[in-house]
DNA sequence: TCTGATAATGTGAACGCTAACATAACGTCA
DNA sequence: TGACGTTATGTTAGCGTTCACATTATCAGA
């Protein structure tokens, strides 16, 4: 509709306000020394104008484009999502645009491009949801002029990172089956290539030992249809294996279907316990027992130490946040065998 | 680690290259009238320096910043998420940035408060992703200087959008469950204040209608647990329901498991057909019949229609995109009652 | 009433780029 | 060989801010 109307700059402000255009500049980013009663006449002729800062040329001039990346898996994960939401409204209240890109994380060109894509824009820092080894040195090679914040990233990187208390959370989760008597207990682990996948299967085996139990873990991706598969081939019989605990909430679906079909019921026979909690696990056959990590301070964190980082230039490092256990029907006691 | 090195600009290209700033421009944007020559000289200055167009600058003299901005519901449901790295990807085809500002829909503050943080940075369109009546007319109200496209907006809208054939999608899930023997169906619904619960309501009805059957419609919402509680209470027994038609698939979830906990199986007793296709709906138990949209497609369309209308000022209405039925366990034929 | 500190405002330049115009090189034809 | 269209490049200004500095009001104290 409105189309040949000239969007409204400070001078325009300025002369209806009746001051400099500088006067206005200082409203704007409230700076110290002005009048009250200039401060509102300021006010009320942006108000009037509908007048909005233009990013791009106050970018120019302070070279702050108050923008951070997100470069993100391409593929719909759970925790993923829910991070992004709470780290665009965390940057926001820090001033900040969220601008994410996504890539596919095993192919470093597809890397590099969403990198090259984001850098164009003037991004200030980069926050990295993919946690997998390769993307995370892939990264840490292209991006070494602005601050880089890895989600989840391996304990060796010199990078900072936000964390998942992963270890801990795997440790509780198998805990929780020894507690309830289990003696077999198998691990299927998430894919070999993310940095989530190796401290889990170490908090299981930690936590197995501790209880001078044998470990055994079995590897599998972050689907159903995989844990499908290695639930269909489980030896569930002659090993005597009477508890599982998957590496995410899918996975266990899947295990749980194909446990089920071949007979074996849950957790009669077999318990089951998963990780992540999604919205659906209370409402999978049987409810699943879960840990429950918080994705969305997880991100929250992320952002924080990215706003702060920038802005002061020092960087603390966050700590890690523990996956609480929520306990349903899918872990019960072992069968008297 | 390298602090006080200056990025390079145009001119730091241009003196290397031993040309002028401007013949450097022309080689950025690819202008006609450049010889392959110089063109090399200029772009291998460029490779050499490391040189990133700086965004602001361009947008501050173009008034054209590329960046598209996202309404996007803070809430993680399945459609959305999906979307979201379809459409950024389209964006970068296009040669857009494209931003996403998480809001709640039902809060017009947020809505507000969103598009203003948008604004801010300049964006020359707006894709909402919250389609909800409310949220709807809050944008139409505040953004009227740059397009906007709606995803699945209402038919009596008179700004553009991009459409997923509810309706008939509807209709085929329904047809799926009277082609198989049923006419008690039911349909539970999502939420009133959505654009997608009306056409897939009058979707149902008009199977129905069409097939002379009764329609029964309760409305719920997109989770699991508002399935479980109207599952809990259905009247299976008295009214003979044989089949109910669930708006999405965690409703369906939710469903089920109420339904199989009174001690009705499925598919055998009670046939149940779901809407999303979740990827976890073929590990459900049952495995989901259910409605497979392209929410990939559907972003991709709704950023191409943006992108389309920003750059040669015309807007091609999209054809909508019908869902496709997906068979599995969950539905069968009524039992002899 | 004057002085000088502090408070409050104003002025000019610069950020890096593209648009618009100006100029130079090149080839073609009379 | 000169004139002219085309191709190729150069020059200047300005986009809307903030920065650095300059200037003017204000008010206390001598």
């Amino acid at each position: 509709m409105s189309d040949k109307i000239k969007k409204p700059n400070i001078y325009d402000v300025a002369k209806l306000a009746g001051v400099s255009h500088q006067t206005v500049s200082r409203v704007i980013n409230n700076a110290d020394y002005i009048k009250a009663d200039t401060r509102t006449k300021v006010q009320s002729a942006m108000d009037q104008l509908g007048y909005v800062p233009n990013a791009a040329a106050r970018a120019l001039v302070t070279s702050k484009t108050k923008i951070v990346g997100i470069l993100v898996s391409d593929i719909v994960y759970h925790g993923p999502a829910g991070m992004l939401h709470a780290m665009e409204k965390e940057a926001r209240r820090g001033g900040f645009f969220a601008i994410s890109a996504s890539v596919d994380p095993l192919d470093h060109n597809s890397i590099a491009q969403g990198i090259q894509h984001l850098r164009r824009l003037g991004i200030e820092g980069l926050v990295v949801i993919t946690p997998q080894t390769d993307s995370v040195q892939a990264v840490e090679r292209l991006v070494t002029d602005i601050p880089v914040v890895f989600i989840d990233s391996p304990k060796y990187s010199k990078e900072w990172s936000a964390e998942l208390d992963n270890f801990e959370g795997a440790k509780r989760a198998t805990e929780h089956l020894i507690s309830l008597g289990h003696k077999k207990i198998v691990h299927v682990s998430g894919p070999s290539g993310w940095f989530v996948s190796a401290p889990r299967v170490a908090g299981y085996e930690a936590a197995m030992k501790n209880a001078k139990l044998e470990p055994e873990v079995y590897s599998g991706d972050w689907t159903a249809p995989t844990g499908y598969e290695i639930g269909r081939n489980l030896d569930l019989e002659t090993e005597k294996v009477t508890a599982i605990f998957a590496a995410n909430d899918h996975l266990a679906l899947g295990l749980m279907r194909a446990v089920r079909q071949r007979g074996y019921a849950i957790p009669e026979r077999v318990s089951v316990i998963g990780f992540d909690d999604v919205p659906e696990a209370a409402y999978y056959e049987p409810p699943l027992t879960t840990m429950r990590p918080d994705f969305a301070e997880l991100g929250r964190v992320a952002i924080e130490l990215m706003v702060g980082q920038i802005n002061s230039g020092e960087m603390l490092q966050a700590e890690t946040l523990v996956p609480e256990l929520i306990v349903r029907e899918s872990t019960a006691m072992p069968p008297k065998l």
